[in-house]
DNA sequence: CAAAGATACATAAGAAACAGATGCATTGAA
DNA sequence: TTCAATGCATCTGTTTCTTATGTATCTTTG
């Protein structure tokens, strides 16, 4: 099962975020795989989503960049900048909040692991 | 605290549906004012967003509708088709496993009521 | 060794969904 | 009587994503 696309909406930018928290470091392909790993193929960020994401993030000054090359081929490495991890943090509890209220609002168990 | 509108994206014609599950009959103003209530305030669905949701499922065949008179005032109230009935329990079921999804990718501890 | 698939970046055109503004009309309260 | 609330609706952005395309390198497999 994929989810449905407008599920998926929004909660991209938090994604990455929340990934480069985690890892400190890691190129775009890397994260599509890692996100593809983490959900079980439910989730499967595409590149044309992803890049423009990355891309505005990093104007925004919450991720900087390394150019690395292995071998010949070019990796663009993203982390966190000072304002990005407050920035993740804001996000990352944001949506927390937002599911309590949804599991409210529609009468959801969810799995207490 | 509102939401970021990003984060509302997607979750509009669910949220919709569930509300129609669990009242049988509700017209536009209706559902903006309970969805308000229902969740302090943090969710605001706005007019612009409501009624072209409203028709979309309309034309999906999954709501009916009946125009009514308050006095000169006209309602219009929504209601599940069966057809409306059955997609609904699919998006739920689809946005709570979404739910566990992201739990367990940002690592979020949700209220456990 | 050639071809195919995986890795790795990126952009561009269009669709979808919502925000914000606006419009009209009725009703109730101050 | 005027303002806020109720109730419908549409329209023009804007944002965000989808789908397609493009370029290039590396690896695996027949």
């Amino acid at each position: 099962m994929i989810y449905s696309s407008e599920l998926i909406k929004g909660t991209l930018k938090t994604i990455v975020l929340k990934l480069l928290e985690d890892n400190s470091r890691m190129y775009g392909y890397e994260i599509t795989q890692r996100v593809k790993e983490l959900t079980f193929d439910k989730i499967q960020i595409t590149e044309g989503a992803l890049y423009p994401t990355l891309h505005v993030l990093e104007e925004d000054g919450l991720v900087t960049t390394e150019l690395e090359y292995n071998g010949k081929r070019a990796r663009k490495y993203y982390s966190l900048s000072p304002e990005g991890k407050s920035k993740t943090k804001e996000r990352v509890d944001e949506l927390a909040d937002f599911m309590n209220t949804m599991k409210f609002l529609l009468d959801i168990k969810t799995q207490t692991t």
